[in-house]
RNA sequence: UGGGGUGUAGCCAAGCGGUAAGGCAAGGGACUUUGACUCCCUCAUUCGUAGGUUCGAUCCCUGCCACCCCAGCCA
């Protein structure tokens, strides 16, 4: 649970910096774009970047990257926000935007103009497609790339200043037509876009491209380690080609270090995908506790401190790999074990009668919220002639080594009695309604009585004059395991065209069982818990209040189920 | 096919020339008024593969194989 102080191959190579002089202290950033809202993928760079400035006492900075005005928009600026604070975190280093330095963008791409390091294209983007080469075969010049600085520096003011349309003119670096490296082709640095910029308006038609405006963002807040996903790796000598060609005006010389993103069996990622989960209306919303999503994952009752611990407990590598969801799952049960106080909630209930027990008699019983904090104090719950359990809890026909309630057999129900099942009712159809017990007297909770051993499990209960009706929402993975994992883009493109064929793949993987509403019937505290509050339903799982509770009835999202040795005995013998 | 990466158990992942950590999953057992938790035990004679160097190789060298990334005026 406590984070681990293990180290990693980038924390070694920042030591390996410090020690040999080349930074004096170490200062992150995460740099989202905001185009989308954030999944739990994305926690692992984001951990990575504040934990990192954490470790060596530096500070981190959160820049939004929103160097594209026709993808990006406000409302995701203020939803990262929030999923960064419920991940624990803060930015120390500053609150920052890519568009803060598009002044200095501009001033930089001017001086590279006149140094003869960058050119105004008129290339179409066929065009450039074609002179740019293919794996195997070099790229050509295009012929504006050995045009007259002076008239690049016209060329560029005059876009800048809205004389041309979208797409005619390009402001392009020249660094190598030839170079094995695609990325390092003569790089786009400006393009023409006429598109109001959610925070500069219509002061700019013309935007930097990642390639060229990243470096120069991390350089000038003073960046010492950039840390982002391997598909970079490719980049790098683009960003320190950037990053050396503009060191004068700039305050670091960043270093950027590559790792593996997080992959998950039985979800996706990419924003691609998951749009059409949303779009499609296989899932409620951004925040059905289904998705992958972070606010989906809070709504679902998952903690900040789980997903640090998984994501501490994935490690570090620059290995693609794919990790099984039950560790994630493994995390929050870990978690909310220690955090959540026990209720008792029935998921299906069966009614049961004690036929030994006077029809007004009522009695007051204590038990505990949380079994290893007696601190945590106790609640009083009444019982009676009737109370609920769970069907699943009631065999007429037990199966082997089922050691819960069948005829002639004794139980015990939890901070209760000691009882036997003497049958059950059925309707016309031979459905069981109803299940008849009788109470050993003389075997209350906390009485010696109690200390007889028996053979029964012990079961969670509500009695009929405390049950409050609610929904349990039981939530089981979006997509079947399918043995073969899903095609996940490892980009998060936006791009829809050519889809069409993976996502008949994946839809046709949509696990038709990934909820399952249930209404079942709990203990009256349930009433009063906020949403957002988490239980352990005793033997059900964790659950945690939804806001689409009403007064009237409370929701309950399964955030995990408990681990079950029987079920999967049971499941593997069937 | 060019370039850049990566291959250690079912899934992650340590290991940095001295004889394969740990977690998850799985299996067995103890405990238990949650079939939970906790606690024990088991789970790689072998590190993609074939050679080479070495007293000694998962670590160094060479070849081969597999997978990932790159031909946006996305990030």
């Amino acid at each position: 649970m406590s984070e681990s102080t293990r180290s990693n191959f980038i924390w070694d190579a920042i030591e390996d910096d410090l020690k040999e002089g080349k930074y004096t202290q170490v200062h992150t950033r995460f740099p989202p774009e905001p185009n989308g809202y954030m999944h739990i993928g994305h926690c692992k760079a984001l951990i990575m970047d504040f934990l990192t400035a954490e470790k060596f006492g530096g500070k981190c900075n959160l820049r939004f990257d929103d160097t594209n005005p026709a993808k990006e928009d406000m409302e995701y600026v203020y939803n990262i926000q929030k999923d960064i604070h419920w991940l624990g975190f803060d930015w120390t280093g500053g609150l920052f935007y890519a568009s803060d330095y598009y002044d200095k963008c501009y001033e930089i791409a001017e001086d590279w103009i006149r140094r003869g390091l960058a050119y105004v294209d008129e290339l179409s983007k066929d065009e450039m497609r074609a002179y740019r080469g293919t794996l195997t075969t070099p790229g050509k010049n295009s012929p504006w790339r050995d045009r007259p600085a002076e008239e690049s520096l016209d060329l560029f003011r005059r876009m800048r200043a809205g004389e041309f349309p979208e797409g005619s003119k390009t402001l392009r670096m020249k660094i190598d037509m030839a170079s094995p490296n695609l990325v390092m082709r003569d790089p786009a640095m400006y393009r023409i876009l006429y598109k109001e910029h959610w925070r500069t308006g219509n002061k700019w038609c013309i935007y930097p491209m990642y390639d060229f405006a990243h470096p120069i963002g991390d350089a000038l807040e003073g960046v010492t380690h950039s840390l982002c996903s391997l598909e970079y790796e490719i980049h790098r000598p683009l960003y320190d080609w950037v990053v050396e060609h503009s060191s004068s005006l700039l305050n670091s010389k960043p270093r950027q270090i590559e790792f593996a993103r997080l992959n998950m069996t039985r979800t996706v990622m990419s924003k691609r995908y998951l749009r059409q989960l949303v779009e499609g209306g296989y899932v409620k919303g951004w925040d059905d506790p289904r998705m992958p999503t972070l606010s989906a994952l809070r709504r679902r009752g998952y903690t900040g401190s789980a997903i640090r611990d998984f994501v501490d407990r994935i490690g570090m590598s620059k290995a693609d790999s794919v990790v099984d969801y039950a560790l994630l799952e493994s995390c929050v049960r870990d978690d909310l074990g220690e955090k959540a106080s026990r209720v008792m909630a029935v998921l299906r209930p069966l009614k049961v009668v004690f036929t030994n027990w006077p029809e007004d008699r009522v009695e007051e019983l204590t038990v505990e919220n949380h079994p290893d904090h007696p601190e945590r104090g106790t609640r009083t719950l009444h019982f009676g002639r009737t109370v609920y359990i769970e069907r699943d809890d009631f065999m007429e026909e037990p199966v082997k080594k089922f050691q819960r309630m069948y005829p002639g057999f004794e139980v015990r129900l939890k901070g209760a009695y000691i009882v036997r099942c003497d049958g059950c009712v059925k309707d016309t159809e031979g459905n069981v309604t109803e299940v008849h017990c009788t109470v050993d007297l003389d075997s209350a909770s906390g009485t010696p009585g109690a200390d007889r051993k028996i053979k029964g499990k012990t079961l969670h209960w509500v009695s009929e004059m405390d049950a409050v009706p609610f929904e349990a929402r039981l939530y089981e993975p979006l997509l079947n395991d399918d043995s073969e994992e899903v095609d996940i883009p490892s980009t998060e493109e936006e791009e829809a065209e050519g889809a069409s064929v993976d996502k008949k793949d994946f839809i046709s993987r949509l696990n038709p069982n990934s909820l399952t509403v249930l209404h079942g019937v709990a203990e009256p505290c349930v009433l009063d818990a906020a949403e957002g509050d988490t239980f352990q339903f005793l033997r059900s799982g964790y659950f945690c209040k939804d806001p689409d509770s009403t007064k009237e009835l409370p929701v309950f999202n399964r955030t995990v189920g408990l681990r079950d040795s029987f079920a999967k005995q049971k499941g593997a013998k069937e």
